[in-house]
DNA sequence: GCGTTCCTATGAACTGTTTCACAGATGCAG
DNA sequence: CTGCATCTGTGAAACAGTTCATAGGAACGC
């Protein structure tokens, strides 16, 4: 039971330079908590206490406009690392996490995570890396939304779905999509009806297949050359 | 001349637990550099091998699209530090950096920087909590662009600008405009035309007075409740 | 001083995207 | 099996913001 935790957490990124005595603290120190389907693991403004690793499943994080609307900032899988940001600066969350899968967390008290922090600087060190590829994601997401139309984001979303979170099948990649459309669009700042006209209309011309529970990109040039708004 | 470098170190948030004796090494390693205003500090793409603190003038933050388009993602004063993320993870500068005014930064060497990094953990620490504010930033950017439209983007601009940038005389608040009409717009996501209409029209109702190298805005409120989208 | 270049100003036409309104499909709960 | 909720599909109308075209003012180099 705990040797599992241990064995988990030692092939996440972030740990993976801790020594074994160093891993069996953190393995004490750390909580295992499972959530279901659709149910929220932090919510944006609540206050910070704890920092989380995605051990399976899948989440996405959110930020919540006025009404009923999301905006998605990311799309995490297993060995994903979530919640330092209001660990590190004491402030309240900065976006809302929902499981979109069964998924299995180690939580680490805020703390724990502060010693684990001060004791071990190859962990602060990778911690840094992480952050800064967060910001990248971040610039990036920015800049797509500025300089790309909804086609070409919508391209781009799936094909960054198909290279994190899809399996090849030949020729074809799949994606098994837990997403609904209204939450494709949530991603890429659009609408349940400009995501679901452009599918379909992708569909017609065969560059995807696109089924209940997943989504087969046929034509992965096709879709590159929309992302690119050419 | 190396005792005024140390003492401008000494009072960037970054560095300010650094001992005595640090400081002085730092100032060692690191060299000053100056800009004109509109020279560009650092060009995304490029291979980043040296870090920067701001210790005069301002400068922003931008992303170029295919042709001339930019968007910008911040602006920086004197105390403010930049270039981290492509040291920190060893890819190619994210952003570029363009000098608005005249700029004396400080230049640290990419391996002087790790050095650093790794002798001083309190350094390390309040490097974390930079990253951490930089992603809360983005992330407000991300959800700025897609709830809020246009009028309400320039008001909570100008806001951030009247609070962070701007001098206070009595009841208004003076912006030392060092951006023009295009340069607000790459801000915030707009064509220049936008941002002149919607100035235009907060002169004529007298919220703001649009003179050539200052803006004031005389009713905070008025903005405020734009900027809420109200 | 004079041309050149950059910035502001403004309105008309155009367009991508949203909003609205409705219909059909699917799946879950009892 | 039936009812209810949630998701997909689609077209018409409305709209926010961009694009384009054009003009005048300010600043800068020489």
């Amino acid at each position: 039971m705990s040797d599992d935790l241990i064995d988990n957490l030692s092939r996440v990124w972030l740990f993976n330079a801790l020594t074994k005595d160093d891993l069996l603290r953190l393995s004490q120190l750390a909580r295992t908590r499972v959530y279901k389907p659709k149910e929220t693991i932090v919510s944006k403004g609540e206050p910070a206490t704890e920092f989380f690793v995605l051990l399976r499943g899948r989440a996405k994080v959110t930020a919540q406009g006025t009404d009923g609307d999301d905006t998605a900032v990311n799309m995490m899988g297993s060995g994903e690392v979530f919640g330092e940001i209001g660990i590190l600066d004491g402030k309240p969350r900065s976006a809302t996490v929902t499981a979109l899968e069964a998924c299995e967390l180690a939580v680490v008290d805020k703390r724990a995570f502060h010693g684990l922090l001060a004791s071990s600087p190859p962990v602060a060190m990778k911690l840094l890396a992480v952050l800064a590829a967060r910001i990248r994601e971040l610039t990036t997401r920015v800049e797509d939304r500025t300089f790309l139309d909804i086609p070409a984001r919508l391209a781009k979303q799936l094909l960054w779905l198909a290279g994190n979170h899809g399996t090849e099948c030949g020729a074809r990649v799949r994606i098994e999509l837990k997403l609904s459309q209204q939450e494709l669009g949530d991603f890429i700042g659009a609408t349940r009806e400009s995501v679901n006209k452009n599918l379909r209309d992708w569909s017609r011309r065969a560059f995807i297949k696109h089924e209940r529970d997943y989504l087969d990109i046929l034509d992965l040039d096709a879709l590159r050359s929309i992302a690119e708004n050419r």
